[in-house]
DNA sequence: GTCTATATGCTGATAGAC
DNA sequence: GTCTATCAGCATATAGAC
């Protein structure tokens, strides 16, 4: 038993194990379809606990929504002037590869959110994410005008980069179904890995 | 007034009228989220009548699902042996494409089955999609025997095209914040499927 | 910190007048 | 076919004993 352990890391976690169930719950019932009594079972513990760590299931979801985006700036991964377009794009498809497979829960809960029309993180596409793209495609730009890759739209290059990785965690359900398997392998993903990166870099005329 | 229309047209009308309001509802609430009153508000007809034509929401939400299948099923697009490797590909990409932009919910309701885990329409990716690729792959690999394209692996090929394409439908919001538009133009849709064909069939080695 | 009991509001669905 | 009124059930959230 906890008892004896610091009241900060009984909250921790707690909290911990709440927000782990609230996205799974999230993932498959959607935010209203998820209840606070479904993420309180989930998490081993009565629901009245979970509305006092979090006042109202809203906080639940912004929670996991903040969890969910500093994922996602830690995973993207950077575009790099000094490292050239092929290494460049290589390490891109990589880090954003290697976050579809490590936690393809954030990646779900960001998709559902946008497609559903991202009413809870307007500002992070409106403003870090508009400029994100901006000051990346500049770095590709750059290259093209020196003459160290071919003349290939900047931001639908990264816009491909993004859906082509994205999918293996996004839609994995159809992905694994269709190739007859329940989990993804070590092999699938550096197979997927160097197949893309070698499509891509082919595609953009640098291999 | 419709007073006088035969009753058959009626009820097309209003069954038409219901499954366009639902599939909104659908995409912006979720299953759980999205209410019968809501529908109905949006349909123009109080929540009974809805209820007259669809006995219950699970009712309404099957045949939502039911109509995209066969949204997706039309546009698909198919892969023939005789149009040879680089004609296919273009066709391919080109159909996807044009239903990404005729009909983004399709594809978005479909987007949210798939990530929540295709609860509601396991048979279709268990049985057809899974025969459809396999078909497919098998066309893709009788062209890579004769040596009429390199040695490309099919099933990847087939999900960077549905990823790269579907992703224009789906995540439209944050593509259009990030270009700061608040619709597609006729221009978009052009560059980015001659951006995608020219990408892609230099990825596959055929350009 | 933990848990039971309950207030309050909204949902899907139905009954029945018109 | 259309619409009003209503029921029964379940959700969030809170109050308060332990």
């Amino acid at each position: 038993m906890a008892k004896n352990n610091k009241p900060q890391k009984i909250r921790a976690t707690s909290v911990n194990k709440i927000l782990s169930a609230a996205q799974d719950e999230f993932i498959l019932q959607g935010y209203k379809g998820a209840t606070v009594q479904a993420i309180a079972d989930n998490a081993g513990m009565p629901k009245a606990n979970v509305l006092y760590y979090f006042k109202s299931k809203e906080n639940i979801y912004h929670a996991v929504l903040e969890q969910t985006l500093n994922m996602w700036d830690r995973g993207i991964g950077d575009i790099l002037p000094e490292d050239g377009p092929k290494l460049a794009i290589e390490k891109f498809i990589k880090a954003k590869i290697t976050m579809s497979f490590t936690n393809p829960k954030a990646s779900k809960i960001y998709a559902i959110e946008i497609i559903q029309g991202a009413q809870h993180l307007q500002d992070f596409t409106r403003s870090y994410l508009h400029q994100w793209v901006e000051k990346k495609a500049k770095v590709f730009q750059c290259w093209i005008d020196n003459g160290e890759m071919p003349p290939i739209d900047p931001i639908s290059l990264i816009f491909l980069i993004w859906s082509s990785t994205q999918h293996y965690a996004d839609f994995d359900n159809q992905i694994l179904t269709i190739m007859n398997r329940t989990h993804y392998q070590e092999d699938d993903i550096t197979r997927i890995t160097n197949f893309l990166t070698d499509f891509i870099l082919r595609g953009c005329g640098l291999k």
